[in-house]
DNA sequence: GGCCAGCGTCGAAGCGCTTCGACGATCCCC
DNA sequence: GGGGATCGTCGAAGCGCTTCGACGCTGGCC
C-alpha cells in the first residue's frame, strides 16, 4: 500500500490512521478544524488566490493529506461557476476512423488532466439538444467537437452558446469559431507532389467510403480537392474515388479502378481501414507494390509501419491535434483570444511503398 | 437588449419576455416565479417525488419550456448527493482492441443516457489515485472499469471505495465485486469443438500479442485455457502462441508456427488486428483457407463479415457487455443487489473460413 | 513614535438545488 | 356532520465550497 502512486507525501506521521473508511465525508470544514484555521483559509491554500504564510500552508496541507480530503466537485462547481470539466463530443458511429478517434480521445483526456480538468464523453447522437443540455446545465466549461461536417447543425448553436468551444475539423463557414485540423488540402497536394516527383503521370485517390463524402465531411472533400488541384498543377491525370471497407469490397473497387485506368502507377489512399486490403489485393491483380504501383497513404503512423510493405504516408497527427485542441480550449476558458483557424502542416514520411514510376510501355 | 450575452437581468415579471439568450442564468427560482408556484414545487415536478396536480404540473412544465430552463448540475449534485454521472475507465494504450473498446464505450454512453446519466471518461494512466480522486470528489456516482487485469492494483481499492462499480473482465479474485464479460473460457472451447467436429486433429491458437499475456490480462489467459482444455477433452493436439500485429510480424509468426506444426489444419485466432493479415498470409505459405486450414476467429462481427473469406467467428459482444454493465451499475446505484459474476454465452457463427479437415496425407 | 501599507486570516453571504416538516383543503366513512 | 387520512403546496434549512469585505498585525518611513 505504501506504493502510493502519486501521493505527494504519504502519511508523514508514524501512527496516524487517516485511511478511515468514511468516503466522501471529509469536508473542508473538517480540514479547517483539524488544522486550526478558518474554512476560508483552507480554500485559499487550495486555490492560491490569496497569499498564505508558509507555516499555515504547510499545516493545512498536512491536515488535508492526513484526512484524505478531496474537494467536493459539485460544491466547487456551484460556488465557483467552474466545473473543471470539458465535453468531448464524438461521432456515435463506430467503425470509421476508429483508431484515430481513440488516439485523439486519449490525448484529449491526458492533456485535460494536465490542466486539472476532466472530460465528459458525449455522443453525437443527441445532436444539438444534447449540446444545449450539457452547456446549460453548467456541467462543462467548454466543448470539444469532433467529426464536424461541412454543414453541421451544431455549428450555429455553438456560436450562440456562450460557452467556449473548439472544433476538430472545419465546417463550411468557420467564422467566429475556433477550429483545428490537419491541413488535408495540403496533405493531398503533398502526396501528389511526392508521386509526381517520382515520375508518375497517372494516379488515383482512393478515399473514404462514399457515405463519408455524402455526409459532407470536410476532411474527405478537402483532401480530394488538394489531390486534384496538385495533379492539375503538375500536369498529371488523377481520378478520385471513394473506397469501401472490407477485403471483398476493396477488391471490387480496385478492379473497377484498374479497368478505368489500366496504366495507373500511383495511388493515394485515405482510408486506414482499407489500406491493408489494398496492399494485399494489388499483387493479386498483377500490380506489385511498389514496382508497378506506388502507394501513399494518409493514415496513422502505426498502420503505415505495420503494413507490408511499410507505407510511405502522411500521418494524421491525432495526438497533436488533441493536445492543441485542449490547449486552445483552456486558453479560451481564461478568456485569452486564440486564433480562429489552426491548420497543422502535413509531413510525408517516405517508406517502402513508393518508388520511381516504371518506364512507359 | 435580449441579445445581452450574460446580462443578469432576471425576468422583470409582467410583460418581460425572458426567452432571451441568457444561457445558464435561468434558475429554478425564475421558473417558480414565472409559474406562480413555490420553488420546491418546481423541484417536485421535475423529480416526481411528490404528487403534483396536473394543472400545476403543466403550468410549471410550460414555464420551463418557455424559459429554456435546465437544472444546474453542480447545485443538483450538491443538494441531492447524486451527480448523475458515471465514470468510464479505459486503458490508455491505444492500438490494442481499439474497435471493440470504442463500440463498448459508445454502448456505455448511449445506455447511460437512457438512465439519465452522463459519462466521465477517465484513462487508466492515473491509476488508483485517479479512481480515488474521482470517487472522493463525488464527481461520479459509480465506476465502470475496463481492461481489468488478473492482479489489478485498482481492484482492492474499488472494494473499499464505497462507490458502486462494475468491472469489465474478471480479476483473479472477484469476490465482493460485480464483473461482467464474455465467457472466454467457453469461447475457446466452442471454437475447438467446432474444429473438432469438422475432423481437425491438429490445431493452434494464435492469441493476443505477448505483452497482453505478460500483463496477465484475464481474457487472453482464459481463452487459452479453454482452448487447451477442450482440445484435451476432444483428444486433439493444440498449441497456443501469442500473435504479434503488423503484416510482417504476422508472417514471421505463421512461418514459425507452420515449422513447428506442418500438418496443422485448424487455427483459432483471437486478435482482431492480426486476423486480416493471417488470412492474407496463409495462402502465400501454401495454405488455402479453408481448404487446407480452417480459421475460427474471436473478433467483432464486423471484422468477420468484411474479411475474405468471411470468417467463422465467435463475436465479442461489446455492445451487449456495455449495455449490461451500465444496467448493473444502475441497479447498484439504487442499491438493488446484483449478481457478482455475469458471463455472456459465446455464440459461434459459421461462415466461409472453416470446412471439414482435409484427408490425412 | 505614530501612521499608513500591506499581509495573513477570518466570518459570513451566497451559488442553485433537494428535501423535510408543516399546513390548509379535500375527501371519505361511520 | 365531524374526524382522520390523504393530497398538494409552501417555507426554510442545508449540501460544501468560493469569495468579498473586514480586521488585527507587523514593519518601514518621516
Amino acid at each position: 500500500m505504501p506504493a502510493g502512486p502519486d501521493d505527494p507525501t504519504p502519511p508523514a506521521d508514524g501512527t496516524a490512521e487517516p485511511t478511515a473508511k468514511s468516503p466522501d465525508l471529509v469536508t473542508i470544514a473538517d480540514v479547517a478544524r483539524h488544522a486550526g484555521v478558518a474554512l476560508s483559509t483552507v480554500s485559499y491554500v487550495l486555490s492560491g488566490k490569496r497569499a498564505i504564510s508558509a507555516t499555515t500552508r504547510n499545516r493545512v496541507l498536512t491536515s488535508i493529506r492526513l484526512l484524505g480530503y478531496h474537494p467536493n466537485a459539485g460544491a466547487r462547481a456551484l460556488a465557483s461557476r467552474r466545473a473543471n470539466v470539458i465535453a468531448l463530443v464524438l461521432p456515435l458511429r463506430s467503425g470509421m476512423q476508429v483508431p484515430v478517434l481513440m488516439q485523439f480521445a486519449m490525448a484529449v483526456v491526458t492533456t485535460a488532466r494536465q490542466f486539472d480538468h476532466d472530460v465528459l464523453l458525449v455522443t453525437a447522437d443527441e445532436g444539438p439538444a444534447g449540446l444545449r443540455r450539457i452547456a446549460a446545465s453548467a456541467m462543462v466549461d467548454g466543448i470539444l467537437l469532433m467529426d464536424v461536417e461541412m454543414h453541421d447543425l451544431r455549428v450555429p448553436l455553438l456560436r450562440e452558446l456562450a460557452r467556449p468551444s473548439v472544433l476538430i475539423g472545419f465546417p463550411a463557414d468557420s467564422t467566429g469559431l475556433t477550429c483545428i485540423d490537419l491541413d488535408f488540402h495540403r496533405a493531398g497536394e503533398v502526396c501528389v507532389a511526392h508521386l509526381a516527383g517520382l515520375g508518375h503521370r497517372r494516379i488515383a485517390l482512393l478515399g473514404a467510403p462514399a457515405a463519408v463524402y455524402d455526409r459532407d465531411t470536410g476532411f474527405a472533400h478537402r483532401t480530394r480537392a488538394g489531390v486534384l488541384a496538385a495533379a492539375e498543377r503538375h500536369g498529371i491525370t488523377a481520378v478520385a474515388l471513394p473506397c469501401p471497407e472490407g477485403a471483398a469490397a476493396v477488391r471490387t473497387a480496385l478492379v473497377d479502378l484498374l479497368a478505368r485506368q489500366p496504366d495507373l502507377t500511383g495511388l493515394v489512399v485515405q482510408n486506414e481501414a482499407a489500406v491493408g486490403d489494398v496492399l494485399a489485393t494489388l499483387p493479386t491483380l498483377g500490380r506489385r507494390v511498389p514496382q508497378d504501383v506506388s502507394v501513399v497513404a494518409i493514415c496513422p503512423d502505426q498502420f503505415a509501419e505495420q503494413a507490408s510493405p511499410r507505407l510511405t504516408s502522411v500521418p494524421v497527427p491525432a495526438e497533436e491535434v488533441g493536445r492543441q485542441a485542449v490547449s486552445l480550449l483552456m486558453r479560451k476558458l481564461v478568456d485569452a483570444t486564440v486564433p480562429e483557424a489552426t491548420m497543422l502542416d502535413p509531413h510525408l514520411t517516405v517508406r517502402d511503398s513508393t518508388t520511381a514510376a516504371p518506364p512507359l510501355p
